[in-house]
DNA sequence: ATCGCAAATGAAAACGTTTGCAGTAGCTTT
DNA sequence: AAAGCTACTGCAAACGTTTTCATTTGCGAT
């Protein structure tokens, strides 16, 4: 007895190894893993000890090759640096690997080609479902995932056509509700700093949303009191003090999201504007900063962690094979706090 | 001729049906694909063509169990609501997919059980290496790695041992240099709101750099003078209350990381506490809000997306066989904006 | 034309699992 | 103690690539 490890030094322990040092053959041993219940306790035992004296890990692709199932989730998602997002992959991925899944992650900066090819990286992968931010995608990419004929999720936004399967929140509707909120404390001259529309039918939604609720009032919003600017803080500064500059006299500030918010926000605060008096703010998705401001910063919840659970779940149940409802909206209520009030005489 | 498709309905082309629709062998088609160079211009271009008439998406797991790469890597990351976590897997996610890599993530809440079980889970899947962040784990998890022969980075800290493949700051030593310029301004009374210490190198490091700054300049910190909190702006909040109830007339606090210290920011401006003329607060980390704030937080730069890339760079380059410093120190300057001013007489 | 060589192709053996089917134990029942 | 049944186990064939090695093809030089 010269060599007390039979296999390559190098290489790693297969199941083959694992069997031969319990004395079993190949499928007992695959199915010792697998399905416990189908062997002996004893066996079972037997092989479990050989796994652990030869620290056997399974071999991912093998596997995935035999089941056709790669046990791993793919998203594709926007930058994380915006924290609904960060949150909502954490969410996720603590949802999947509650379920023995793993996600596997791509990110791309608002670029619809990127974003193409990121998720056919994903998909040759091997996931077995896929989960998407909003309705604005390449053609292509919905091509692919009916040619993939890959279950997956589009999350934050609804489909409303009814096709694709969507966990979200009316952007629309919410950011009506923000515009009626101002227009009732008295605010008739609205700015609005909206998120970059292009490729983002979330940002889209929400302008057209105050839009449309201020024109239901006989409200107009000219062209130079709309500024479009990047997710950032420091966009929103700057947005801010381009409107101050080209258009003054408005006293509500409709934001895109809260960053931007807060952004206007800390514009004021440095200018020596008064908020709410001399000008109201409204942000859109209740990051976590909001709330601790003083004054606190009213804004749109959007429950983004929930949306990376909930798509998570959906994803799950359907993978095996439960029936879920097409589209589930979640709702986003109005968060009051400081940062609106009537509007000044 | 009343087949049009050879392959059957539900199931994806795979390489031997391209290889079929272009009249070559299978093992033309792969080259053809793999190594154009290897295989005729017009012979080429004919697999090419069946590639896209067929829509044919090659099957990973396959590919992985055949070349025993899967092009993928790992990541074992905190939770991403921490934005300089966010941002370095947006910049390595970012890196990889620039090489044909794709980024397998799972976060883990800090929990080192969890974390050794998502590291396995990674490991399973295939991954060709692995970003850690810290060097607190599970020695299981060192075993594992080791077993498994992956390469591996470890972020943020550093290994003065030498062992270990590293890319991060001095945390110590930062501390130190905030620590001496909050005595440089003549402050001799400090509390210090830690991040939690528990599992967590680098906010022991902080702490500890802090405390030898102190002593070495003979000032002590009682332990009514310290506080951990969870990372998030509404526990710095929090903390800052607690320090001021219980160990009041202290100048200065330093905080583990910026959420913290901007929490304790808004404490201060929510209780009429002005700052730095009563109260100087330092930061760690410069998160992109800590400029934007006026006044401006005096912090710590870590340049998260910086380590996030280098990781990944680093990574590739030893994949490809090239040979890196093990350790990789990035400078963490002192940035002193507005929270930091002249102890109070 | 023929030869020779390089370049292009093909056949078949991996890669490490799972799983249907067939066979062999081990019990229970008489 | 035999029979019958069930609960386990093993063999071998997938799964879809890549890659080695042998073979064929194409082409320029003789």
């Amino acid at each position: 007895m010269l060599k007390l490890r039979p296999m390559a030094l190098g290489s790693n322990p297969k199941l083959a190894d694992v069997a031969r040092a319990a004395g079993v053959s190949l499928a007992t041993a695959s199915r010792a893993l697998a399905q416990p219940d189908l062997v002996r306790a004893k066996t079972c035992e037997r092989v479990r000890d050989a796994v652990n004296m030869l620290g056997y890990v399974p071999h991912g692709a093998a596997r995935a090759l035999a089941t056709r199932r790669s046990k791993t989730i793919g998203a594709v998602f926007p930058p994380l640096d915006n924290p609904i997002f960060a949150k909502a992959t954490h969410a996720l991925s603590r949802e999947l690997s509650q379920a023995g899944y793993t996600l596997l992650l791509a990110t791309h900066d608002y670029d619809p080609g990127a974003e193409l090819l990121a998720t056919r990286a994903l998909i040759e992968r091997g996931v077995d479902g896929l989960v998407l931010v909003g309705m604005d995608h390449d053609p292509g990419l919905y091509r692919l995932l009916e040619r993939a004929s890959l279950p997956y999720e589009i999350t934050w936004s609804l489909d409303h056509g009814g096709y694709h399967h969507c966990v979200g929140v009316s952007h629309r509707l919410a950011s009506v509700h923000v515009a009626q909120h101002l227009l009732d404390l008295g605010h008739r001259e609205f700015a609005v700093i909206a998120g970059e529309t292009a490729h983002n039918d979330r940002a889209r939604d929400r302008l057209a949303g105050a839009r449309e609720a201020l024109a239901s009032r006989g409200i107009g919003l000219p062209s130079s009191r709309v500024r479009e600017a990047p997710f950032a803080v420091a966009a929103g500064k700057a947005a801010l003090a381009g409107l101050l500059a080209d258009a003054p006299g408005f006293t509500a500030v409709i934001c895109g999201n809260d960053p931007l918010a807060i952004g206007a926000l800390l514009e004021c605060r440095a200018r020596g504007i008064t908020v709410p008096d001399q000008l109201s703010i409204a942000g859109f998705d209740d990051v976590d900063l909001a709330a601790e401001l003083t004054p606190g910063l009213t804004t749109v919840r959007v429950p983004s962690a929930e949306i990376g659970a909930r798509a998570g779940k959906r994803l799950l149940a359907r993978l095996a094979g439960k029936r879920v409802r097409r589209m589930e909206e979640i709702k986003a209520p109005l968060i009051v706090r400081g940062t609106t009030g009537p509007a000044p005489a």
